[in-house]
DNA sequence: AAATCGGGGAG
DNA sequence: CTCCCAGATTT
């Protein structure tokens, strides 16, 4: 039972929205010129970078990985350690896993063409619905309906839907279908991403400058909106890691199992990070090596779901062969290992402490 | 349906 | 400090 206004909002917001984002559509690395049609691999994988992730973040990496593997195939090519180790910093590693298991599935099932329908992308390794939809419209001019967390408060704030997120999802695809134009479905797309990274943004949002401002229905009350189930809180894990050189000054990492958090990724030994924590070096799994350690310092860092504290060692041991799964680096190398953030905090208080 | 999975920037 | 970000996957 949709009224008059919200049909009148459905058939009016395309044509209101695009003329505004030919004039003020902001210039991103991996858009395409205006009327050209971007490459495939270039969306798919800002897109994929971009999941969760701010436009000012991903610029860099964008441009790192368009140099190293300019198309889908050369990135099909690369050993996943280097796919990691390039990804280190952004954060939800999976995606590094995946985006190589779905650059090799392009290349070997696809010829190394993306497939141009929601449904065969929605397929591939990584591709949920948001991104299946995000490359059909943007790179294939289909009119898939895309919906991300700025599309999400726009539409509503334009239909002022006060059922909180996420319970209110379903009602705004709906919306976001109907408000789905047939003519240029991916500028509309990145028009209202844009809308909502640019004027309605989170908070207070700038209506004054709104090209939507005469058919919103919710601008009165676009500061409460959209509302949002309460988050749980956070609670705080403790372990310890250890930095452990050998006298030529090569370090001690450790690659983490292939699931799980920092999956793939290399650590500094450390024991489990649970809510008491350990400090005992027997901890951490590493059998048959002799090391004295030195208290250096310690390290705090959040991640999405728990706040941790750790404890960093510091000591000396002469192995020639490293433990499973670990391997002797050159401290000098340790920029160009898979390290997450966490670790490199942790060398950063081993090598001042 | 709920939990897991990073990190940084804005307020 | 809290919130949010061009979400996907697993449980």
């Amino acid at each position: 039972m949709s009224s008059r206004s919200e049909t009148d909002i459905a058939d009016k917001t395309a044509s209101l929205l695009l003329p505004w984002y030919d004039r003020h559509a902001r210039r991103l690395p991996w858009r395409s010129l205006p009327g050209k049609r971007p490459d495939p691999y270039h969306v798919w994988l800002s897109e994929v970078m971009l999941q969760q992730t701010t436009v000012a973040t991903v610029g860099s990496y964008f441009a790192k990985f368009l140099a190293r593997w300019p198309t889908v195939s050369d990135l099909a090519a690369a050993e996943l350690d280097d796919v990691l180790t390039e990804w280190a910093g952004l954060g939800y590693y999976a995606r590094a896993r995946n985006l190589h298991k779905c650059a090799k599935r392009v290349a070997d099932d696809f010829g190394g063409r993306f497939p141009d329908t929601e449904d065969a992308l929605l397929d591939l390794p990584g591709i949920g619905r948001y991104t299946a939809a995000a490359i059909a419209a943007i790179a294939f001019d289909r009119p898939a309906a895309v919906m991300d967390g700025n599309i999400e408060r726009v539409t509503t704030r334009l239909y002022a839907i006060e059922t909180p997120l996420p319970d209110s999802k379903p009602a705004l695809y709906k919306r976001v279908v109907a408000m789905t134009p047939g003519k240029r479905p991916g500028d509309f797309a990145q028009a209202m991403m844009d809308l909502g990274a640019t004027i309605c943004v989170p908070g207070k949002a700038k209506c004054m400058l709104c090209p939507l401002v005469q058919i919103c229905t919710g601008k009165d009350i676009a500061e409460t909106l959209p509302r949002k189930k309460p988050k749980a809180a956070k609670p705080t894990r403790r372990g310890a890691a250890f930095w452990i050189e050998r006298s030529d000054g090569a370090v001690l990492l450790r690659r983490r199992p292939e699931s799980g958090l920092l999956g793939g990724m290399m650590e500094f030994p450390s024991t489990d990070w649970t809510e008491h924590g350990s400090e005992r070096f027997e901890d951490t799994g590493l059998a048959g090596l002799s090391a004295d350690f030195r208290p250096a310092g310690a390290i705090r860092h959040t991640f999405t779901h728990f706040h941790l504290e750790l404890s960093v060692h510091r000591g000396q041991a002469d192995h020639k062969d490293a433990p499973p799964d670990c391997h002797w680096c050159p401290i000098d190398a340790l920029g160009d290992r898979a390290l997450p953030t966490v670790m490199r905090k942790v060398a950063k208080a081993a090598l001042s402490g």
